[in-house]
DNA sequence: CTGAATCCTGCAAGATACTG
DNA sequence: CAGTATCTTGCAGGATTCAG
C-alpha cells in the first residue's frame, strides 16, 4: 500500500498536500492512531504527518481525540465532511486507473524525444 | 472568472499545478490561443502559463498546434484524455460547492481560537 | 504574438534531535 | 506513544528582461 515506487505522481489530481489523500484513505475504515498511520505511509516523518493532520483538522475533514494515558493514545477519524469526500475521491481514482496507460504512454512518448 | 479574491484555495482538491485546473476549464469550450488564455487567468505570467501548458502537454491532456505566421499563432486544445478529465472534475466542483459553507465554517472556527 | 532565459523568493517536505 | 523544535533543501511560482 502506497509503495513509494508506485508513480502515483502521474495522476494529475491531488487532494490537499502530498499526504492528505493517502491519510484520508487510511482513515476510511475507521479511526486510527498516530503510529498506526505511520505504518502504511512508508517514510513519512512524525513532523510531516502531524502537519498534514493539522491541516486536515483545520479544513474540518478530520477529528482528533485524545484518550488519557499513559500510555497516551490519540485517535484520528474522519468527520462527516471528510467522509463525504470519499465519493468524489473514488471517482478520481477510477479515472486514474482507467487512463493509467494513456498517462504512461504520454510520459514515455515524451522521454523518447 | 477566476477572480484572485475568490479563496478557491479552500478546496482541498487540486488538478495538476496551481493553474492547470483553470486552464483545462478555459479550454473546455474549444481551443484557445496563448494570449486568449492569459485574459481569464488574471495575473498569470507568460512563463508560468508556458510551464503549466508544457506540463499538461507532457501528461497528454493538451495539444499544441502552431499556425504559421506572422503573426504567429499557437492554439491549445484538450485531447480526448483531457476532455475525459472534465467529468470527474465536475464532480469535484460539485462537491466543493456543496460543502463550501462547511469548509468556511471550519476555517472560521479555527481563526476564532 | 509567443515564448525563452535569468534571477529571486517563499514554502513544502525531509533529516535529526529532543520532550512530556 | 505522540508529538515539538530546529535546520536544511528542493522546487514551484513570480518578476523582469530579451528574442524570433
Amino acid at each position: 500500500m502506497f509503495d513509494p515506487v508506485c508513480p502515483s505522481g502521474l495522476s494529475p489530481i491531488r487532494v490537499g498536500d502530498k499526504w492528505a489523500g493517502m491519510i484520508i484513505r487510511c482513515l476510511e475504515q475507521g479511526p486510527r492512531r498516530f503510529s498506526e498511520l505511520r505504518v502504511p505511509l512508508r517514510g513519512i516523518t512524525a513532523k510531516v504527518l502531524t502537519q498534514s493532520l493539522r491541516g486536515l483538522e483545520r479544513s474540518g475533514l478530520v477529528v482528533r481525540t485524545v484518550h488519557a494515558g499513559p500510555p497516551r493514545q490519540v485517535e484520528y477519524g474522519l468527520t462527516p465532511l471528510g467522509r463525504s469526500l470519499l465519493e468524489p475521491m473514488a471517482a478520481l481514482c477510477a479515472w486514474t486507473e482507467e487512463h493509467w496507460d494513456e498517462l504512461l504512454d504520454a510520459r514515455e512518448a515524451e522521454t523518447a524525444i
